[in-house]
DNA sequence: CTACATGCAAATTGTTTGCAGTGTT
DNA sequence: AACACTGCAAACAATTTGCATGTAG
């Protein structure tokens, strides 16, 4: 985790950006909740607890900021917040989304679309560079409760 | 295209909801427009520009009716705008849209995932009531002018 | 030092809501 | 007459922006 985080310093550096305890609170934030697929809200909830004071704008400008530097991605759920999560290596991008439409916990699986893709592009002559996927529905234990 | 209006008629009089000349005209430029996911504002205009008078406010209302009657569906492609996109019975609501980064134009396909979806639910025991799938890239005749 | 970054508050954007007035049944 | 429906304007929520000040390099 400290690797990645250094690794990160140092590209901000290369691209001539400024590493402030503003920037650098947030990526720890991001690193620290890798799992969570965080609003900006709530990052920003998240720094100010650890003591490190932020302004709300400040985080949407790093989040926008990693976002073209590529280190994280924008998420859109459809939930009316973007959300964001941390694009490691292990993670490279594509995975899908479990949404609950009952508790709205959220579950990755592994990608299923490669071969799809191929498919796609040959079918329809599309270059394919990326994919958005969610299955919305019930999870496992919101079914076991309702017996619906 | 008559014959879908009068029957949208009938299922809003049976439900008991008065069809009024706002409500008709938001479903004739749905209608007239059925490949092309307006936006709210969008539709907003276009009903004025046929003379018929409407508030924005309406439009959100008829348009949030229309999604619980289960007559179009509310679509997010993560522009920041709700687009909204005919349930006709050959379309019945599961098809993909592919998205062009370049020229921003938008092509429907076929569904491609139910037996992908079978396997998503006995490999991870959750229920799938629907799906939301966009493919990102470019589209063959970007792709035509750009050589890339 | 000096350009880039920040905080704050005001501005924007998309959407929703309250309410008084209107129109269908 | 009752009640759903409308328009308008105000309210809202998420995000963006302008600007004076602060600070990393």
């Amino acid at each position: 985790m400290q690797e990645r985080m250094d690794q990160i310093k140092k590209q901000l550096h290369t691209e001539n950006f400024k590493l402030t305890p503003q920037r650098e609170a947030t990526l720890r934030v991001l690193l620290e909740n890798e799992e969570a697929h965080l609003s900006a809200e709530e990052i920003f909830m998240l720094v100010k607890q650890k003591a490190s004071d932020i302004g709300l704008a400040t985080v949407y400008r790093t989040l926008d900021l990693l976002c073209d530097l590529k280190i994280i991605e924008k998420l859109n759920f459809g939930d009316g917040v973007a959300r964001y999560e941390f694009r490691s290596e292990d993670h490279p991008h594509h995975h899908h989304h479990l949404i609950c439409l009952k508790c709205g916990s959220l579950f990755e699986i592994e990608d299923l679309l490669d071969d799809l893709e191929e498919r796609v592009e040959r079918d329809h002559k599309f270059k394919i560079v990326d994919h958005r996927v969610s299955f919305l529905g019930y999870c496992f234990s919101c079914l076991a409760k309702e017996g619906n």
